[in-house]
DNA sequence: GCATCATCTTA
DNA sequence: GTAAGATGATGCG
């Protein structure tokens, strides 16, 4: 099917600047004349909804023929929803066309940032041009003038002619056009918008929309705005003076931040405002009365047949049939068009994008019960022995595993069916609610049930629920069938396995997403900010609804993830072959802790604290004055507004930036003692201070939780405290690795994977060279510098070698001409050939950078070497820096997610052949693993691990059926120590 | 008291 | 240029 332009119109030059100066203005035209009892003239913003429905609406809405159809069916159901409503006589659906328009003769990145569409909405274009023709809607696309412009000219025209319009869009731009007889109403959503609803959303009229937008800026049409002014501030200066004029003719009064920079950046104000404002006077020949609806049956009869039955909308086709066409805008057929399925994923869509229409969990049959006497327990206690699998949460008083008490146990069965056994709430002086059945007598009859590995337990990250198991001496255990690992399921990783990046994967978020409900929140059973109290202060009846819905949702969860995983099954392995076992190892490690000697930190904070003390006193003497030395706002205006020190460059929000980059490169005895002052009170505050803070007070164990499901690449986080960020780089900072020990007849014992995302790197993009080096053991760096310069390995210089280095980690990242030359600290150009030199000795290099993004654009995701598929939501994004940000994510992911599984796997190999005894697994770095190990076994344990480690791709991969036939070996390194900076 | 910015730490 | 988390300063309410 070819596209038809038999609706197109005369072109407009893009090269002609529209007049801003006396652009007629829609918000404040009179509207005393406008004749309301006849129907409104209908102004569809079809690019809208093109891009809506495609993104909002499930791409498995297909025809036979592979063709995605989810923007037509989407734009369809907008058009048809609004003849339903309007019965409108006067309509037009407005599209873009892809040439240029003034605002690109106006912004060279306007011009330069235009990203290709997603071919599969592409191909969905044509079909819903003919579809508007063939309703016998009028279809605008006028050459060199962009969709919102031609609205905003024809809907001024018709005001001006005494009819009233609506604005079918969910753009907010929009609302600039917004005024007594034109709203604005997003067919998609539901939501109509007049004056008040603009008044109720942003605060202001429609009138000062323009201002509004000019000030607070829009990235995603390119308006910088004025730094340090967001919505909050652009709204209250809008109130208080009505227009930017008046704002900037009253500058001098206005205060802070937002006054300095509207004073800086007053000259882009104009340029921005014309960015902002749709145009209201096009010189395009159609009028409103021109754009008549064909509302003969059968006009177009014919050709909506043929184009209902190539897309395959079956009751569409039916009901053409039926005596009214659509067209009519006869709300009984509209009704009973759409087929029953579609409809239903349209609405589920919709129900998952407007909070308004989410349902809230309670509306459901429910037979949630709360726990209360010992005869009801049994029972519980009967049903739990013989289910194949439950659903198990526990509920605590604290979301910090190490300092949480159990408050109760929730649990299902079966969907919309679950129980809570409330055991230690209590009243306000604390004491024990006495209806509740006894903690321990509770705990000890549910200990053989939960420790059962028959019966499969299913939870929302059931790593804190075994941490709080643990405290009383329950190990968490159970598996499906038909998966080998312990537990059945965990619905935060399952949900992160299938898409890390569709949705956080907190059971909240999961609800609303997968089950299209809203859950009760923890801030409405327990307050929220200061007055939140601990779920044990929580009335019993609340905090049974709370459990229970937990346990519900986490159920209907489950039988949805586990279906899904059905369909998928290197998803269903990543969770019970990887993530699953990871997990249970990490809630070891976790338990375990790392000690740390503590009169060590408190020596080196004190020290630390002397030298600060020291070089602010130094500093006071050179800047002549007392400053924080701290605040980057204060040293900027004293080193380059009172001292005058030149090159002061400032950042986005106004002030002078005073990173280590900048200030490196000063030379002036003040930056000196800011860069040392720097250092110093950032290992006190963030690691000695913070450290001794944290560790156990009886063991001077740290205890790190990891975050499992919350990278976009598949790698652990660490918090309170982050032990993935303990400092090595700097003598000092190799101090705080010192104060990381081993308990008396043990050493630390740490495994790093040597250069394993380059070997990734080598292993996916094949390169001859690369693989080469690796296969050889060559130094990497020096191999690469030889290479790209044609030298001798052993001729390679430290400055070259660190070049490549350098050019090496960029690869790694998607790296760009002007960020390797802001690294390397040379000229763009001089990157540039450098990148082409190597790309020129590692082609295969360049092939992989290219199929990746290629990949990324064309599936939406990229793969990691176990098949986890990280999905790259922005790689088309129409704003060019955010595309390009996407495409250098979707080219490191692979190999940071690559490298992410390995660790994994090798953390599974290890733990299985570790002798407990003798050594521990206490801490994960990415691509580092240490252990705290008996030093008279040190040799053979970090044997053990060395070749678990290297192996893994060739064992334990295989034994859980992935086949990788790895490019390159896997070296990793091992040292053990006292602490852990002698064993790196 | 809470959110955001700038800065700095790691792989 | 990728991926994270913690801190102090600052500004807002």
């Amino acid at each position: 099917m070819t596209d038809n332009d038999h609706n197109s119109h005369s072109p407009i030059n893009p090269n002609t600047l529209p007049n801003f100066d006396n652009m007629p203005n829609v918000a404040t035209m009179d509207t005393s004349h406008v004749d309301k009892d006849q129907p409104p003239f209908i102004l569809v913003d079809g690019s809208y909804y093109l891009f809506r429905t495609y993104h909002a609406l499930p791409k498995t809405m297909q025809n036979s023929q592979g063709l995605i159809t989810n923007a037509i069916r989407g734009t369809l159901n907008a058009l048809l929803k609004l003849m339903r409503r309007y019965h409108p006589t006067h309509m037009a659906v407005c599209f873009d066309t892809k040439s240029p328009t003034f605002r690109h003769a106006m912004s060279a990145e306007y011009k330069a940032a235009r990203p290709p569409i997603d071919i599969e909405l592409v191909e969905q274009i044509p079909y819903i041009h003919h579809l508007v023709a063939a309703l016998g809607i009028p279809l605008l696309r006028i050459e060199g003038a962009e969709a919102d412009d031609i609205i905003g000219t024809l809907a001024y025209r018709a005001v001006e002619q005494g009819h009233h319009v609506v604005i079918s869009t969910g753009d907010k731009d929009m609302m600039q056009l917004i005024n007594d007889c034109v709203i604005l109403e997003d067919s998609f959503t539901g939501k109509i918008t007049d004056s008040a609803g603009v008044i109720e959303k942003f605060g202001i009229e429609p009138h000062q929309m323009i201002d509004f937008l000019t000030l607070m800026g829009d990235s995603s049409d390119g308006i910088k705005g004025v730094p340090g002014i967001g919505k909050k501030t652009a709204k209250d200066l809008l109130n208080k003076y009505g227009n930017i004029d008046t704002m900037l003719k009253n500058v001098a009064e206005i205060k802070g931040r937002a006054g300095k920079n509207l004073v800086e950046y007053a000259d882009d104000i104009p340029f921005n405002a014309k960015l902002a404002t749709i145009v209201t006077d096009l010189a395009i020949g159609q009028d409103w009365t021109d754009l008549i609806i064909n509302t003969d049956p059968c006009a177009h009869i014919d050709e909506l047949r043929k184009l209902y039955s190539e897309l395959e909308f079956k009751n569409e086709l039916a009901s053409l049939d039926h005596p009214n066409h659509p067209a009519n805008g006869s709300a009984s057929i509209a009704d009973s068009q759409a087929d029953a399925e579609s409809q239903a994923q349209v609405a589920k869509s919709l129900q998952s994008s407007t909070i308004e229409n989410i349902k809230d969990s309670k509306s459901h049959d429910k037979a949630w019960h709360t726990i209360l006497d010992m005869p009801a327990f049994e029972s519980l206690l009967e049903q739990l022995t013989n289910a194949a699998h439950f659903v198990i949460d526990t509920e605590t008083t604290s979301i910090y595993w190490r300092q949480a008490e159990i408050v109760g146990l929730s649990f299902a069965m079966q969907a919309h069916e679950a129980y809570y056994v409330p055991l230690t709430h209590r009243l306000e002086g604390d004491e024990l609610i006495e209806k509740q059945l006894d903690r321990d007598t509770v705990l000890s009859r549910l200990k053989p049930i939960l420790e059962n590995p028959n019966i499969g337990k299913i939870g929302q990250h059931l790593k804190y629920d075994a941490h709080i198991l643990s405290h009383y001496d329950i190990d968490l255990v159970g598996a499906l069938h038909e998966s080998p690992n312990n537990w059945a399921m965990d619905t935060m990783l399952a949900s992160y396995v299938i898409n890390a990046a569709v949705t956080r994967h907190g059971m909240d978020d999961l609800a609303r997403h997968y089950l299209q409900t809203q859950t009760i929140s923890y801030e409405d059973v327990a307050g929220k900010g200061a007055k939140q109290v601990s779920f044990d202060q929580v009335a019993i009846d609340i905090a049974s609804d709370y459990a229970c819905e937990d346990a519900d949702i986490t159920y209907q969860l489950f039988d949805l993830f586990h279906k899904q995983l059905a369909e998928d099954d290197n998803n269903a392995k990543l969770l019970y072959e990887l993530e699953i076992p990871t997990a249970q190892i990490l809630c070891q490690m976790e338990a375990n802790g790392i000690l740390i000697k503590r009169s060590f930190l408190n020596e080196l904070s004190k020290r630390f604290d002397e030298e600060i003390i020291a070089l602010e006193k130094r500093a006071y003497e050179i800047a002549g004055e007392e400053f924080n030395l701290g605040s980057p706002k204060q040293l900027g205006e004293m080193l380059f507004d009172k001292l005058g020190v030149p090159g002061g460059k400032k950042t986005k929000s106004g002030q002078y930036s005073t990173g280590e980059a900048i200030l490196s490169k000063i030379d002036h005895p003040l930056v000196e003692i800011v860069l040392e002052y720097r250092g110093l009170s950032k290992l006190k505050s963030t690691y000695t201070d913070a450290l001794d803070a944290v560790a156990d007070n009886e063991t001077d164990r740290v205890h790190t939780s990891y975050h499992q499901a919350l990278t976009s690449t598949g790698r652990l986080s660490s918090t309170d405290p982050n032990l993935q960020n303990i400092p090595i780089r700097t003598v000092t900072g190799r101090l705080i690795r010192q104060a990381f020990i081993a308990p008396k007849g043990r050493v630390i014992l740490a495994a790093d994977y040597s250069q394993v995302e380059l070997r990734l790197m080598a292993h996916f993009s094949e390169d001859a060279n690369l693989t080469h080096a690796f296969k050889e053991g060559l130094d990497i760096h020096a191999a690469t510098a030889a290479e790209v310069l044609g030298k001798d390995v052993a001729d390679v210089t430290a400055t070259e070698r660190r070049n490549a280095k350098a050019i090496n980690f960029g690869l790694l990242y998607g790296m760009s001409a002007f960020g390797l030359a802001k690294q390397l600290q040379m000229s763009r150009g001089e990157a540039q050939d450098y990148i082409d030199m190597y790309f020129d000795r590692y082609p295969g290099v360049k092939q992989y950078m290219v199929d990746t993004r290629a990949s990324a654009v064309n599936r939406g995701y990229v793969e990691t070497i176990l098949g986890r598929k990280l999905y790259t939501p922005d790689i088309n994004h129409s704003n060019r820096m955010v595309k390009q940000g996407a495409e250098r994510a979707a080219i490191n992911a692979p190999l940071q997610g690559s490298a992410a599984d390995l660790i994994k796997l090798a953390m599974i190999a290890v733990d299985k052949v570790l002798p407990k005894e003798q050594a521990k697994m206490l801490l994960q770095v990415h691509d580092e693993l240490v252990f705290e190990v008996d030093s008279d076994k040190v040799e053979e344990i970090s044997q053990l691990i060395t070749d678990a480690m290297q192996d893994v791709l060739t064992t334990t991969a295989v034994e859980k059926g992935w086949h990788v036939d790895f490019a390159v070996p896997l070296l990793v390194e091992t040292d053990s120590g006292q602490n852990w900076d002698e064993a790196h």
